[in-house]
DNA sequence: ATAACTGTATTATTTATACTAATACAGTTA
DNA sequence: TAACTGTATTAGTATAAATAATACAGTTAT
């Protein structure tokens, strides 16, 4: 289900957060669903359960997740407000990003015209 | 002359290495000006003069400077490799962050007008 | 030549943080 | 009742960054 690198300089559980966010903001993994438990992912991951367990409760805190004891833990309902600070985020890397390039001498024009290349993605479930 | 944070969780050296990269690439250090000094520069900022000179020997090796015992250390004439590695990183990342925001759903044209209300670089001592 | 700068190198210590380990407790479900 | 769940706590380990204290050699100006 993931990809671990234990030697990056991110930390695991920043690493797991990270990806449980994209997949949840990007829908693969569908409201209410349910995430791996922790120790059943612990040990497919073979890293500690309270490593899990750290990034679960960070992804609870930002409304990505809720967790029932003796439950298990569930993909939260798509909030818009996630959305708005993750685009927010975005953004600015956007800007910081084309900025530099920007002052390297790349006329805006191709900076659009590399964007332009970039495929849209397929929305296959988008239309309900 | 720099702003460090001794809090974030990027490394002060590496926080140096970037900033100072960015100066010289956008040739707010010319070529062959001369670099504070170790320890004045570990003075100006309250840290340790080790960490300066991690930093340097890491530009140095890197190529952005080159240091003269004795002397001090210098800004390296700007070659073309490095500017062209740094453009490969910036598109990379260019890449990634507009990927996810299409993915977030705007559309193409809204990140090529966000880009196009972006200001161009004063370029004042190019025409040379 | 001497003093005050420069860069460079080495070794030891401290500090911060992530991660692991080992439990324990309580709610859920079959 | 057994086997799951999430949650919490406490202690220990590992790693990397940063500090501290020196030392050595080249440069520069007086």
């Amino acid at each position: 289900m993931f990809t671990i690198d234990t030697r990056s300089r991110v930390p695991i559980y920043e690493q797991l957060t990270e990806k449980l966010k994209e997949l949840i903001v990007r829908e693969v993994m569908k409201e209410d669903e349910q995430l791996p438990s922790v120790r059943s992912l612990a040990q497919d991951l073979t890293i500690n359960p309270n490593t899990i367990q750290k990034a679960y409760r960070e992804l609870e805190r930002e409304g990505y997740i809720y967790s029932i004891p003796g439950k298990g833990s569930f993909v939260s309902p798509v909030k818009n407000e996630i959305n708005r600070e993750r685009m927010e985020m975005l953004k600015k890397e956007l800007e910081r990003i084309v900025g530099e390039i920007l002052f390297l001498g790349v006329p805006k024009d191709e900076v659009i015209k590399l964007i332009e290349t970039m495929e849209e993605p397929e929305r296959s479930g988008d239309d309900d």
